[in-house]
RNA sequence: GUGACUAUAGUUUAGCGGUAAAACAUCGGCUUGUGGUGCCGAGGUCAAGGGUUCGACUCCCUUUAGUCACC
């Protein structure tokens, strides 16, 4: 099957394993790297690769609006297009329904009174929104997401669910919950039903069902239990880290991760958006396998970078402190801008006068040690030293 | 030398007889299924001195500096 445990750790849920896609192996627990629109910003493939990552994400809701998921098929689907001959997994756009429901529009009635406009709708067989580049309608269904992520040529599909926003209620939230449920299984049928249905379209790609439930614990178990039910080849956790606090969201992993059911072969956990370096290792502890994360390449766009010396956390390479420091940002980082030699003062100087050289430098550092954090994980988990490693990283580690 | 005009945050400019505002710059902070152009916050003897007034950045006088015009 496509996915094979190597090793578990003996004092907690961490586990090592393979995942295999036909654009090559998958190490567990991976971090994916973030590329919405078809690239990891600023990063070449070969500089990924260099890197580790052995798989990068896409997002099926921007790359549908632009360039188009027909578009790019025809210019030889997705790993072509964009010269990236290893796995990528597509985010569904369900995400992006819960980011844009928050963007409302104002509409100022005859009456003078204003009004929010949302814009996006939601109903039993899907959503419809306006794209937020001309606003032109659309309406994203379970099996429309499918087949738009077989013309990316995805190897990782994920089934469109709705990502409930935080604070939310109970209400709403087995509302959503539901919908996603039902979406799930409109999902997983038309995918089957749909395997090998073109001639184009690879048969071996993957299909992850999404957990849903917000905050509550007993939606969340029903959750975890529904959809690991179904024969999807990956569970993924999402609608955490959405504004809930780290204590919460550990909360909800310890409250789903134990309901997901073996039905047959065992499966991937992929926890959605997540995370920070204490989180990889929070949750990792907790038996999640798979993270993608906005926060290396985000971080390092705005100046932050993440360091390890004596003690480690974050650092804003854009404070005045660093304008003289002929450091580099992290003493034996093997990161391209570490390795030779860029210092902080100089990445300073790059990123105040907003040259490109800087983000690049500050995105590479960033990918490298979460990378390498994996890296270390994975080893400490065949050693057997998983727990002491990460009670020895957190405990110079500030938040 | 004579006259006119101007002087408010680092810079460019609003402003009104009743506790000073914006943009950019500066200094912090935020960022979790993407926001490279984003979000939040901080910072002022209103050129100096004097007068009028309950109260002056605002009105009046002097000084200083700058800009322009004319000798």
């Amino acid at each position: 099957m496509s996915f094979k445990i190597l090793k578990r750790d003996k004092q907690s849920s961490a586990r090592t394993g393979i995942l295999k896609t036909i654009h090559g192996d998958i190490r567990t627990p991976v971090f994916m790297p973030v590329g919405t629109l078809g690239t990891v910003k600023t990063t070449t493939p070969n500089e990924l690769k260099e890197l580790g990552a052995d798989i990068i994400l896409g997002n099926t809701y921007h790359l549908y609006l632009r360039p188009g998921d027909k578009e790019i098929k025809k210019l030889g689907g997705l790993h072509n297009f964009i010269n990236w001959d290893r796995p990528i997994l597509t985010d569904s756009g369900g995400y992006q329904v819960f980011s844009l429901a928050k963007n409302i529009r104002p509409i100022i009635c005859s009456t003078g009174h204003i009004r929010p406009k949302n814009l996006v709708k939601i109903t039993p067989d899907g959503v419809h929104f306006q794209s937020h580049l001309d606003g032109s309608r659309h309406f994203f269904t379970p099996e429309k997401v499918v087949d738009i992520q077989r013309n990316l040529g995805s190897d990782i599909m994920m089934v469109l669910d709705e990502c409930t926003s935080y604070p939310c209620s109970k209400k709403y939230a087995i509302e959503a919950m539901n919908r996603t449920h039902n979406w799930a299984e409109k999902a997983i049928e038309h995918f089957h039903k749909t395997v090998g249905a073109r001639r184009a379209v690879p048969k071996k790609s993957l299909l992850f069902g999404i957990v849903q439930g917000s905050t509550f614990k007993d939606l969340r178990q029903k959750s975890a239990k529904f959809i690991s039910s179904l024969p999807f080849d990956g569970i993924a956790i999402g609608g955490v880290s959405v504004g809930e606090g780290k204590k919460e969201m550990y909360k909800v992993l310890d409250w789903t991760i134990p309901h997901i059911r073996p039905t047959g072969p065992i499966r991937p956990i992929y926890l959605m958006g997540v995370g920070t370096p204490e989180d990889l290792l929070e949750a990792v502890e907790r038996g999640v396998d798979m993270f993608d994360c906005v926060l290396p390449t985000r971080l390092a766009r705005h100046g932050t970078v993440w360091y390890y010396e004596k003690t480690g956390g974050k650092l804003n390479l854009l404070n005045s402190s660093n304008k003289s420091y002929s450091g580099p940002i992290m003493k034996d980082c093997q990161c391209y801008a570490c390795k030779n030699g860029f210092s902080r003062a100089y990445i300073h100087h790059l990123l105040k006068e907003n040259e490109v050289l800087g983000i690049r430098l500050t995105t590479l550092h960033n990918l490298h040690f979460l990378l390498d954090l994996m890296r270390q994980i994975r080893d400490n988990i065949d050693k057997g030293t998983f727990l002491k490693f990460k009670k020895e990283f957190l405990k110079n580690w500030k938040i």
